[in-house]
DNA sequence: GATGTGAATGTTATATTATAACACCTGCAA
DNA sequence: TTGCAGGTGTTATAATATAACATTCACATC
């Protein structure tokens, strides 16, 4: 749970403005139990807030590292392997575009290796597991 | 690089129906060196396709694990540790919708220990990196 | 104090991504 | 032959995100 002095904290030891409109939308992201969606803080923000507001607040608050972005799709690639079930691995170029894919049964370690070995230079990491938590295996 | 051939053996082995729509959906993202977004993929269809052409056939190539999902953003939540730097797993509850964060400065092998610990039941795991190929590293 | 500057914000419009709802068709089992 | 289920076509609309430009505000400098 985020408290709003660690984030004050932060911004002042960067040099990182928390400016009103940043701060309410860290505010409602903060309170919230669930993943928040932008449309979802719009509706929280009041005083006729637009979504330029919300996506400019959403940007400066995960370059600052305050808040963590849910992925959730929007392009595709084929397959390399897809004659066995594993865990996928992909290696998005930042400048090209291009996707290449790597695989492993133990996505873990393999991952960063088979990156070294394509020339690749990892910028950016993101891991989702989705699946069920205690509460709700429970609830079943 | 995907083969039609190789694709169209795994639909029959499980006996799912490569119909028209699917397979030229799927040779559409094959033949395409970087990942294709839903309405790229619909420019190509021609024959006045509709979006939901296009998702439908997604959603089953993604089900029979003949395409990835490149994904994307859409939710925030509030970073549990934004003092450090660190690679973050996310951990997404597909029932409630709660989401936990774990963190790790290797994300490797604490994902799945760290899981296990917080009684998490894995279903879908995505690992994507962001960075640049060999090639753009050399073009710079 | 006046003024220039850049970052941040407000505002309007629109682009992009995804789904709902319902009609129809087609293959196949009872 | 009838009924049904999966798949598709079609229309409309919902949900997510950004472009473009005007305005304001804090602050450094003159």
């Amino acid at each position: 749970m985020l408290k709003m002095r660690a984030a004050e904290d932060l911004c002042a030891r960067r040099g990182l403005r928390l400016t009103p409109p940043r701060r309410r939308v860290l505010r409602i992201v903060a309170a919230s139990a669930k993943p928040m969606k932008a449309y979802d803080i719009l509706k929280k923000m009041g005083r006729g807030a637009q979504p330029p507001t919300v996506y400019r607040a959403l940007d400066f608050l995960l370059g600052a590292g305050l808040l963590h972005k849910i992925q959730n799709g929007a392009a595709f690639v084929a397959c390399s392997h897809p004659r066995r079930e594993h865990d996928c691995c992909l290696l998005i170029c930042a400048a090209c575009g291009r996707c290449d894919e790597s695989c492993a049964r133990r996505p873990d370690s393999a991952l960063r290796r088979a990156a070294g070995d394509a020339g690749f230079l990892p910028q950016h990491l993101i891991m989702e597991v989705t699946g069920l938590c205690r509460r709700c295996r429970k609830n079943k």
